[in-house]
RNA sequence: GGAGGGGUUCCCGAGUGGUCAAAGGGAACAGACUGUAAAUCUGUCGGCAGCGCCUUCGGAGGUUCAAAUCCUCCCCCCUCCA
């Protein structure tokens, strides 16, 4: 077992802050004393049907606390997915349905296990304590905060003094998430830097209803593939952790320069000081700055995958972009068809495109090609014959195969 | 309950009777240049077999040859007062 400095020395890589240190190491004593391992939270709002890439900075946190014989506690928000959770956002988030949240919640627990141990880890889900309170106890809940308290949260702050609504429901979000804690008797939660207040809710309720309170450690947000807002699947700037070797590995590899050393840190197993010297070989110019984009997405895509596949989605890709090859997993389809089909309708039927309006514009700014050759009439017609090969821009493929109906 | 302000195309935001599919910015997409990086430049950015037609300006009606713009009712948001 290692020695206490050095579980801290773990567990506290890669965060941003750690509340009550102290307490920390006086937990991991008692846990290493007595047996019983510690209770660690972390809480999912079960908007997204696929983690991405932000969601393993955290679930790599807590394959730490794993590693070191705790128990995980992997909350699904499933009752307060429906409330509609204000957090990071500037307006009031959609709230969920039942359907959505169920369906969402399954694939959770699909992909959880790509990176924790199934066997110490409890999936849990919120409503069922929560839903169990009846209005009374809600009320009464609610009554252990005040709203001064609540604007002291900064994105309610804001958006009260910028005349944005707030809505009432909104308030009671930190309380229950809070009130999961206390339910849970959680002794460390693991958060985003923007769930900071939520998780310090936790620890004011657990106190006041007996509880030790929890440590809370917060982990920073990873930028999602535009470098500027938080990697989310609404945003669409996000690295699925089931998408293809081939995706995943191109998609880091378009991440610019900057952000590459970014997802180093929060993601890469590589310890800092081989990552310092990384950072030092591009400033210096002896490496150039693709080669270590390519470590580091050879490196993610085998963990999602495997070394190989990694090896052949570096080759496609290779294939793809540097000599203007074609993808090893195009898109095919079939289409029955007898008589010439105008180009923009394939393109749409292709999933190319959206309208044939958007493809006859894609066609004028010449990025349409077909078999190879660059169209420049938007009359185009294209014979039903065989197999065509469409491309619009440069990522966007599929090959066509014409039956006859 | 009272008074006032506001809801415009993905987002922000101009637009107060025809010249509006609607300025400008952002995002996005395409082309050039590259390392599918950044930056930059150029173009596109409701739909439709295409300079003509159709559907959009919170919703429903109405006035008018003509409405995002005027009128009526409704819904929603914000501010101040109680």
């Amino acid at each position: 077992m290692a020695s206490i400095d050095e579980q801290i020395a773990l567990i506290e890589r890669g965060c941003v802050e750690c509340i009550a240190r102290e307490e920390l190491v006086h937990k991991l004593q008692r846990s290493e004393e007595t047996g019983v391992p510690l209770r660690i939270k972390a809480g999912f709002d079960p908007t997204a049907p696929d983690l991405h890439l932000g969601h393993t900075v955290l679930l790599q946190k807590l394959k730490h606390f794993q590693d070191l014989g705790h128990d995980i506690y992997f909350l699904i928000g499933d009752f307060t997915g429906m409330i509609g959770d204000p957090t990071g956002k500037s307006e009031t988030r959609k709230a969920l349905t039942r359907e959505d949240v169920a369906r969402n919640a399954e694939s959770y627990k699909e992909q959880v296990f790509k990176i924790l141990d199934p066997e110490r880890t409890r999936v849990v889900f919120n409503s069922e304590w929560l839903g169990a309170l009846d209005s009374f106890a809600m009320i009464r809940l609610a009554s252990e905060l005040t709203v001064a308290r609540m604007l002291e949260r900064e994105d309610f702050k804001v958006r009260f003094r910028e005349g944005n609504p707030i809505s009432i429901h909104e308030f009671l979000y930190p309380l229950i998430q809070g009130y999961d804690s206390v339910a849970l008797k959680a002794d460390v939660e693991i958060g985003g830097t923007d769930q900071l207040f939520n998780l310090l809710m936790g620890r004011d309720l657990q106190r006041s209803r007996g509880q030790e309170p929890q440590v809370v450690l917060t982990l920073p947000l990873l930028e999602g593939l535009d470098g500027v807002n938080k990697m989310s699947k609404s945003l669409g700037n996000y690295i699925g952790i089931t998408e293809s070797a081939n995706d995943i590995y191109g998609k880091l590899l378009s991440v610019s320069d900057t952000l590459m050393f970014r997802y180093f840190d929060l993601l890469s197993d590589l310890s800092g000081e081989e990552i310092q010297k990384l950072r030092n070989g591009m400033e210096s110019g002896e490496m150039h700055p693709k080669v270590i984009k390519q470590q580091l997405a050879r490196e993610l895509t085998a963990r999602f995958w495997s070394a190989e596949e990694a090896e052949r989605a570096e080759q496609n890709f290779d294939q793809v972009f540097k000599k203007g090859g074609l993808p090893d997993d195009l898109a095919e389809m079939t289409m029955q068809a007898t008589d010439p089909v105008w180009l923009p309708q394939l393109l749409v039927d292709a999933g190319l495109v959206t309208s044939t309006s958007e493809g006859r514009r894609m066609i004028k700014q010449n990025a349409v090609s077909v078999d190879g050759e660059k169209v420049v009439d938007m009359g185009a017609m294209i014979d039903p014959q065989g197999e065509v090969l469409l491309k619009v821009g440069k990522l966007r493929y599929c090959r066509v195969q014409f039956v006859k109906p």
